[in-house]
DNA sequence: AAAACCCACGAAAACGTTTTCGTGTTAATA
DNA sequence: TATTAACACGAAAACGTTTTCGTGGGTTTT
C-alpha cells in the first residue's frame, strides 16, 4: 500500500504546525481563511484521508458491528445479514461477518476475536452445537467486559442481553392450525433435535394446536430429523405406513421440499393426499413444485431490528434494561396445502 | 464498554515502566524472570489484551479483508463468502462484508470506505449497474493508492488486477452441447441484458455450441429477461408459440425454475416436451420438481481462491504481475433434462 | 586494580489524529 | 497611552503499543 499523505506531511509542506493543518481541514475559523483554503486545496489535491487507526485509537470506537451466524448459505440468515447491513449503514456503521458453521469452538473464537477491539458490539445467532453443549461462557465474558451484544433468532433465555426472536411457538401453532383448518386430521411434524431451540418451540406450538383441536398427539408422527443420515429415507419411514399423516408441518423449507419429493415419489399428490407446510420463505419455497405454503420469518426485518437495538444501546444508555423484541411470522399460502 | 486494562495501568501497579511491562508480556529475557512472572500473572488475572487500534496504528495492518458483493441472498455469493471466510481465517485474516445491492453508487461508497484503512485488501464482484454504466473509476483509485484487490466472477477485463472467473463461455457451451447431445434441435436461451458480463459470455458459448452442431442460431429464441417486469410472462411468450424450443438453457437457476413452472403450467412435461438446464447449483436446483440439471459454479472454491490470491499478494510481492484464475464449471445432471 | 562485560530496566520515539491551552502580534477601545 | 480584545497560530498531551538505544550497577576477566 502506498504511504498515505498525513497531517505531518502537509504541515511540513506549508511550514506550519500539525494543529494548524488539522484545524484547517476541519474548517475551523481559528485559522485564517487564506491559509485554510490553501491547505484544503492541497489536501484535496493529494486526496488526504485521515488515518482510520489513528481516529479509532483516539475515539475508542470502530463504527463496526460484528455478526456471528451459523451458516450464511441459509436464505434466512442471508436475509438477516441484508437487514443488518442496511440498518447499520443508515446509522453510519459497517458490518463484519463471521461464520460459526454450527461449531461451538468456532463461535467462541469468533466472538472472542470480535470482542477484542474489532467491533463496538455484536449480533449473534447461536450455533447448534453451542445450544447442545449449553456452554455460554463466551457470552458471559462479553457481559463482564461490558461489550453490548444482541442475540437473534437462536437465543438462550438465561443470557442477560437484548434479543430479537421469532415467535416460534405461535408460528408452529399457526402453521399447524392452518393444516387442521383446511381439513387435516393427522398432522405429522418434521423437526430438529430438541436442543435446537427454535425447533423445540415450534414443536410446542404444534402440540398446542393439535390439542386445542381435540386431536390426539401421536409421538410417532413427530420425526426428529438426523441431519447426518439420509433425510429422505427418514421422512419416507413416516409416509410409508398405513396410517401415514394427511398433512406435514416441516420446521424448515428444506425438510418441506424433501417431504414433497418423497410424497410425490410414492405416487401421491401434494396437497391432496398429503399437504405440506414449511417454515422460512426462501427461494426453495417459491420455486418448488408445487410452491410451498410457509410461515414467513421476515429475516430482513429481524436483521434491521437487531442492528438498531444494538446501535441504540451503543449510542444512548449502555445500561438501559434489556429488552426482547418479537418479530411475528405470517402465513404465506401457496400450492402445497389445501384451500380453506 | 468497560475501560480495558492497559500497559500503563500495569506499569503503575508495579511501579515500573511501560517498556518493562511490554517486554515482560512478550516474555523477553531482557527482564528478570521474577518480574516477568509477576507481571504475566497480573496481566493474566486482569485478562489483559493489547488494544487492537494501537497495534494497527503501529503496524499499519488490519488483518481484515473487505468483500463487496452485489447480493448476499444469491446462493452462489453466499457460497463464495463461505470460501473467502474459510481461506481468510486459515491465514489469520477476518472478513468484512459489504453489499452493493447491484447499485453503482453503493458499490463506490463501499469500496471507498473499505479502502480508507478499514482493510488490507478487497475482493469485489461488480454490480450490474456498474457494468452497465461502465464506470470503473473507483477501481482506478484503488490502483492509484496501491491497495491490492481481486475481482471475482463479475469482472471487467480492462481493470489491471488479479481476477478469479468462471469459464462462462465454456460453461454456456457445455450446457448447450449437453442439451443438443440429448436430442434437442431447437435450444432456447434465457439470459440477462448484454451488459451483464457473465450472461453475455454464457450466450457466446451457447451460440458456439449451436453453430458447431450445424443448427441455426435463431435470435427469437434468445430472451434477454427484463428483471423489472413479470419474468414468467416473458418466458411464456417464448413457449407460447408453435415453434417453441424443445430445450432451454437458463443463465441462472431462478430463470430455470420459473421456466419449468411455466412449461408445466401449460400442461407440458419437463424434460420430455421441453428440457431445461440451469446455471449455479443452489438449493432451488436441488429441490425443484423435477430437480434441475445445472452447471455447478463452485462458488466456495472460487471464494477460497480469491482470498488466497489476495493474501498472497499482501504477504509476498505486492508488485508481482497480475494473474487470472479460471475456475471451471461442471455439469450436474438431474431430472430436468433427458438422458444421453 | 583497571578494563570489559552482563544484567535489568527506563527513556523516548514512532504510528496519526484531535483538542485544549497557551502566546505573540495587531487592532480597537477607554 | 495604556488596556483589552481579537486574531492566527503553535506546543503538547492523549489514545496504547512496540522497539531501539541508553545507562547505572554489579560481576567477571586480565
Amino acid at each position: 500500500m502506498k504511504p498515505k499523505i498525513t497531517l505531518k506531511a502537509i504541515a511540513k509542506e506549508f511550514g506550519v504546525s500539525i494543529s494548524t493543518v488539522s484545524k484547517s481541514l476541519k474548517n475551523s475559523n481559528e485559522i485564517s481563511l487564506e491559509m485554510r483554503e490553501r491547505i484544503q486545496a492541497f489536501a484535496n489535491y493529494y486526496n488526504y484521508r485521515p488515518n482510520s487507526f489513528a481516529i479509532k485509537l483516539r475515539n475508542q470506537k470502530t463504527l463496526v458491528l460484528g455478526v456471528v451466524i451459523p451458516e450464511i448459505t441459509h436464505h434466512f440468515f442471508s436475509k438477516v445479514i441484508s437487514g443488518v447491513e442496511q440498518a447499520a449503514n443508515q446509522r453510519g456503521y459497517n458490518v463484519m461477518v463471521c461464520l460459526s458453521n454450527e461449531s461451538h469452538q468456532k463461535e467462541m473464537m469468533n466472538v472472542a476475536m470480535l470482542a477484542n477491539g474489532s467491533v463496538d458490539g455484536l449480533l449473534v445467532s447461536i450455533a447448534n452445537e453451542t445450544q447442545n453443549k449449553r456452554d455460554f461462557k463466551h457470552f458471559q465474558e462479553l457481559i463482564d467486559e461490558e461489550i453490548p451484544f444482541v442475540l437473534f433468532d437462536r437465543v438462550e433465555d438465561t443470557i442477560a442481553c437484548d434479543k430479537v426472536v421469532i415467535d416460534d411457538v405461535k408460528g408452529g401453532y399457526n402453521a399447524t392450525k392452518y393444516l387442521i383448518d383446511t381439513g387435516a386430521k393427522r398432522v405429522g411434524m418434521l423437526t430438529t433435535p430438541d436442543y435446537v431451540d427454535v425447533g423445540y418451540k415450534r414443536k410446542v406450538g404444534y402440540e398446542k394446536a393439535i390439542e386445542e383441536a381435540g386431536l390426539p398427539v401421536d409421538e410417532s408422527l413427530i420425526l426428529k430429523v438426523n441431519k447426518e443420515k439420509d433425510i429422505a429415507e427418514q421422512i419416507n419411514s413416516m409416509i410409508d405406513r398405513e396410517d401415514h399423516p394427511d398433512a406435514i408441518f416441516a420446521v424448515n423449507e428444506i425438510y418441506a421440499a424433501i417431504a414433497i419429493k418423497t410424497v410425490q415419489s410414492r405416487g401421491m399428490n401434494v396437497p391432496n393426499d398429503i399437504a405440506v407446510i414449511g417454515f422460512t420463505d426462501g427461494l426453495v419455497s417459491q420455486y418448488a413444485s408445487p410452491s410451498i405454503t410457509t410461515m414467513e420469518q421476515h429475516g430482513f426485518t429481524m436483521g434491521m431490528q437487531a442492528a438498531n437495538m444494538l446501535v441504540d444501546r451503543l449510542e444512548s444508555d449502555v445500561h438501559a434494561p434489556y429488552t426482547t423484541k418479537v418479530v411475528s411470522t405470517s402465513l404465506k399460502v401457496r400450492a402445497s396445502t389445501k384451500k380453506e
